[in-house]
DNA sequence: GTGCAGAAGTATACTGGGTGCAATATAGCC
DNA sequence: GGCTATATTGCACCCAGTATACTTCTGCAC
């Protein structure tokens, strides 16, 4: 991005990092719930006002690491107006093959560390939650961008689309949480998402007979 | 219920309702951000510790009057395990007839004033979509249960239909939010709801073509 | 370098949600 | 009436988040 900005930015940006990294230490260790944002600023060695100068709140703390996926599938959409769906169905494979967060399929500590904290702690939830609702309507505006498609018809489509996106990142969550390399767990987690955006594709039909 | 319990538990139930509509008043009227709890307790002659007693937080006073049907698409795919999809939807659309509150398609001044307040209130939103999850791992429980369903598959489903049903009831509220008349917006509401539920069925195709 | 404007950081004090605890009142029972 | 369990209460406390007014520092002009 911009790095030119001279000494004032560059040091805005590293007290942004000493807070977040203070405060992803903690919470780590102690848990999000039992660390306040006293002790955030402490750690950081930055009064308690500053910190929220640079987070908005206690939740942002967590989230600002991963709030920028969150209109990544309209994104997707509007590269691939002809055929949305098996776009994203790429996208999605690709994502796996790449290991990439945002489908759950990733072991890096850290990041296994850091989905582990939010899916465990239900505020960090409900928030999460927010976030694909918001995803959710970035999705449906794009879809229905097509002429072809009626608003009605895109809305719904985006709720089932996001539903099962975010289904499968928190099912190879799941394996990660368990233990399981994300390598072991491809072969899974590749048949769970062919197997979902074929549902969604083809239809839930008798329930039962596919 | 059990009514017979005596006068203690008659009142704790005259408190708690006490406590219920002193809060939604004062909700309705300034706003659910604008009124504190200790306001409410005043207004329902109670201590504000024993109005915790009661709620188990702020969102509860309004949320507690939904949160029953949390688990209701549980249980009619447990009442109809042979069809379950037709089932779900022929409930939606009973509820439709009967202008269930849950089908967001009631325009009872009381029943719009608190989804009103709900879905304009972005921490009581949250909560919902907490609720909205619970539901969805209920269904999804229930899902399973059928030996020929795959515990994925059921999984994935369960995603996609509470994520419709979801839809449908917003889309519902908005109706009755923009002063439409319960009776007017029926045949819109069913005509969404049978989209609704044929995409499900029938799946996305290529998104367009159907 | 000096000095200044404006941004960044701080201390302090406040509101509001929520909990722990110990004291008091009251329903139900003998 | 007296006893016990439970409801209720007041009080003190913690934490998140905000307002305000004060101090400190960066970037810039001279």
């Amino acid at each position: 991005m911009d790095e030119q900005t001279g000494l004032r930015e560059r040091k805005k940006q590293r007290t942004r990092e000493a807070i977040s990294n203070a405060a992803l230490k903690l919470f780590f260790e102690h848990g999000f719930d039992q660390v306040s944002i006293s002790q955030v600023a402490e750690a950081a060695e930055v009064s308690r006002r500053t910190l929220f100068a640079y987070f908005q709140g206690k939740d942002d703390l967590v989230l600002h690491r991963i709030a920028d996926h969150e209109h990544e599938s309209a994104r997707v959409v509007r590269a691939h107006r002809e055929a949305p769906l098996p776009a994203l169905r790429e996208h999605f494979l690709d994502g796996l093959r790449r290991h990439d967060p945002i489908t759950g399929l990733c072991d890096l500590p850290q990041v296994l560390a850091l989905y582990r904290l939010i899916m465990g702690t239900p505020t960090l939830l409900s928030s999460m939650l927010r976030f694909r609702e918001s995803g959710e309507l970035a999705l449906a505006a794009e879809l229905g961008e097509s002429p072809d498609l009626p608003a009605q018809t895109a809305r719904l489509a985006a709720a089932q689309i996001a539903s099962v996106q975010w289904r499968l990142s928190r099912e190879n969550h799941h394996r990660m949480a368990n233990g399981v390399s994300a390598t072991d767990a491809y072969p899974d987690a590749v048949a769970a998402a062919e197997l979902g955006f074929d549902l969604l594709m083809n239809g839930l039909g008798t329930l039962g007979k596919s």
